[in-house]
DNA sequence: GCTTTTGTTGGACGGTGTACAGTCTGCCGG
DNA sequence: CCGGCAGACTGTACACCGTCCAACAAAAGC
């Protein structure tokens, strides 16, 4: 590092956070190390430690940070405005490949996570959904949303679409054992993964939470 | 190691499978490292790489022997026994925390996942559930209980009640700003996660799919 | 019997998060 | 204007991590 030990480099919180940002943009979530945010910030690993109590702690920032982008729409009957919610929801996560497990994991609940419960729960009263069961039914409509997508990003070790099959296969050797409809199985899922799920879900979620 | 290079310990794949499930069951899957997993079979570290290819492999293995113990309910109508797999899978989830957020983020299709599968379209079979919206629906009945399971898990770093919401804090100051109904939200989130949850979002997707 | 394959070892490389003890800076009270 | 002090930052170090390499002995095949 070109300074001295005392010297300062100026940091805030909110550039360690913007810095892991623009590396797990470019390089992946593996990429985020406290060394290599510290490199990229010009400072010494540990120096991030005066701004950030934990690695743990600095990716929680970062997945609230990338909520940001997430709009609430604005107008539109209730239905329309979650249904908006949740797909923005969906495209921002996707963009977001490697935190996507994490939001299941770890339940955000920084300040833009916050703001987008708010606007939901606005929405679900508008429908007629208040109280307890409006928490329940935003809970499941999360749950629907973050896992749907969890569940359609292919992982980043065989982007191949016979990847899939492959590692079952290799699953149902390692386990001793070999089943003929594997492959056949393994391959439905991926073929049939993605969008229309959601879609379909997310559908029958709102009609089973707006019924008498 | 106790023994002379070139000698042997009579390690198979499966007992390897066996020491990681051990260790995760007692200690957490942060503590199934390589190394660990060598030391309690009484060997050399490099060992294992004879039985498995990667460290990744052997996790997808893990993931796929904990299924085993998901048991499949052979009477009964369709749809009690679609929620009966979906019931077992969920207490099985839960018996083994770590793993959960990970049967989304890498699509597990081991043997035992496939049998699953298979009794799972077999029951929607009966309910008239047939072909490519089999598929998609099971897939959406999986995301559910997989999601539920995964976001009811506390944290294992903040086991107290009061965690959540002090993270909730700690990540708006890490934000720059602070929003006032943060605390009241996530003590909602809390509160309300759970079992009632996952029945409650079942029971719309289960109306929905079997809908006319 | 000899040869080939394969399970295992010691050692090493390049990473990781983070604790400890210093050093200098900027700010605050007097 | 000055002294003291919190704290931002450094170098160093520890204890791990996954995995590759070369050597070697046991097992398997011919």
């Amino acid at each position: 590092m070109g300074r001295l030990p005392g010297e300062r480099a100026g940091l805030r919180r909110e550039d360690v956070v913007a810095a892991a940002l623009a590396i797990l943009r470019r390089d992946g979530l593996d990429a985020v190390s406290m060394r290599r945010v510290a490199t990229d910030l010009g400072v010494a690993p540990n120096a991030l430690y005066s701004h950030v109590p934990d690695k743990s702690a600095l990716i929680d920032a970062l997945m609230d940070a990338v909520l940001v982008d997430i709009a609430v729409p604005a107008r539109g009957g209730w239905r329309a405005r979650v249904e908006g919610i949740l797909t923005n929801t969906r495209r921002v996560l996707l963009a977001h490949p490697d935190l996507v497990p994490l939001f299941l994991a770890r339940q955000s609940v920084g300040t833009n996570a916050m703001r987008l419960s708010e606007a939901m729960l606005a929405a679900l009263h508008d429908g007629g959904v208040r109280g307890e069961p409006a928490v329940r039914a935003m809970q499941v409509l999360l749950i629907h949303t973050i896992g749907a997508t969890a569940f359609e990003i292919p992982r980043r070790d065989d982007p191949d679409p016979a990847g899939r099959a492959r590692r079952g296969r290799q699953a149902a050797e390692v386990l001793g054992e070999t089943h003929p409809r594997t492959h056949a199985v393994a391959e439905h899922l991926s073929r049939y993964a993605g969008e229309k799920a959601f879609r379909t879900g997310l559908g029958w979620l709102l009609d089973g939470m707006s019924a008498p």
